[in-house]
DNA sequence: TCTTGTAGTAATCAGTTGATTACATCAAGA
DNA sequence: TCTTGATGTAATCAACTGATTACTACAAGA
């Protein structure tokens, strides 16, 4: 992950790092779980740095989850550049479920923005997390060319996923019940998904 | 909520009472961000109570996970016990989801296992987590007797509804894309779901 | 009435954690 | 070369939190 260690670095790649190390950590453990020690041992600095850098966990955590949120933005940017003329709803649709499963490839992202959503009553978070999920609404309404009946609908799946991986259910693959509701609910991408989260490190060690 | 302040109740009675407390602290703050002190205030007792009478704030979460898990299980066999004979699986999934609606009522019951999905990595909760789901998904299937399809589909919109609630969607009722996106979401519901999350406490003042 | 088990608390402690301060180290420009 | 600003850390602190201990108060049965 880091680029030789001991290395000094400019600013913004020293920034880009701990913020990947954030997303790792929030979203294993939360906000409230998840300190800024955590994080920066992750990211291979010092807890003074990460805390100063960003001015203290609560700001640390508001770029995290921003900077998750731009990235599924970008994601469905992406598939949207691919649309081609005669794709109906059901290609467009599956071109996006494509590109939100390469996002699960970094486990973080989507847990992170989870974890946002869990924190709506809060007065600094809660708004963020509003406006974060409607700019992604809004992404898949007006840029895919959604209906919002199609664009509810590719969002519920989106969060049974999400939720699905959260708890990781691919661990209980050889669970039949288990298997059965990946088998629905990811569709396509069943292999895919349960591949990508199976490789993936529960943190170094230690509980909550 | 508490019958009369200072009163000496049973063992089982101030159970349940700090079951509920704890509902309400774990679901609005998570597992990591639930003082116990916070639950102990809730449920109007002293924190060492909290704490000796479930042996640990760990044992607490998991008691108060199962006992929300029990309550949507039970809201499901409620509405299973109202099927008709000649209901259709639209007619199934609407009662289902209607009874759903009514578990709103108490924010904490989603909330607390929506933050129990989030600890899916955690070597104590994640079995939990993911067998708390599957029994709940295994009502819906063999009791309720949908298909994988429809079974799947009615969770995903489960999970964003639960999701839309979490971060206080209904709060930004006034922004036309959150409302066009509720009412797809909540569907014949709608009215309902958004005037129960209205009138709830975000918890008495403080952070988190 | 006396005893006893249960409900319940105040006081306190040790570990954790976010934040601050003072200091060290390096690279580039004058 | 010498200064200077930016990168980065060690040490430390105050607040918080889960847990423990020793204690009190009440209610029911003998």
């Amino acid at each position: 992950m880091s680029p030789e260690e001991g290395q000094r670095l400019a600013s913004a790649d020293r920034r880009e790092q701990i913020l990947a190390a954030a997303s790792v950590v929030f979203g294993e453990r939360g906000y409230a779980g998840g300190t800024t020690d955590a994080i920066a041992q992750q990211a291979g600095v010092s807890q003074a740095y990460v805390v100063r850098m960003f001015g203290g966990k609560e700001k640390l955590f508001r770029a995290s989850a921003q900077r998750a949120a731009a990235k599924v933005s970008e994601a469905f940017r992406g598939a949207i550049a691919t649309f081609d003329e005669g794709d109906d709803t059901h290609d467009k649709t599956l071109k996006l479920a494509v590109a939100y499963t390469e996002l699960v490839a970094d486990r973080g992202i989507l847990l992170t923005l989870l974890h946002l959503f869990s924190l709506g009553h809060d007065e600094s978070f809660g708004p963020l997390a509003r406006s974060c999920f409607l700019d992604t609404y809004e992404i898949v309404r007006a840029e895919a060319g959604l209906s919002p009946e199609e664009a509810s609908a590719f969002f519920a799946r989106g969060m049974l996923t999400t939720t699905l991986l959260a708890m990781r259910m691919p661990d209980a693959a050889d669970n039949p019940t288990a298997a059965e509701l990946m088998q629905c609910t990811f569709g396509e991408t069943t292999t895919d998904l349960i591949a990508l989260s199976q490789g993936q490190h529960p943190l170094n060690s230690s509980g909550l």
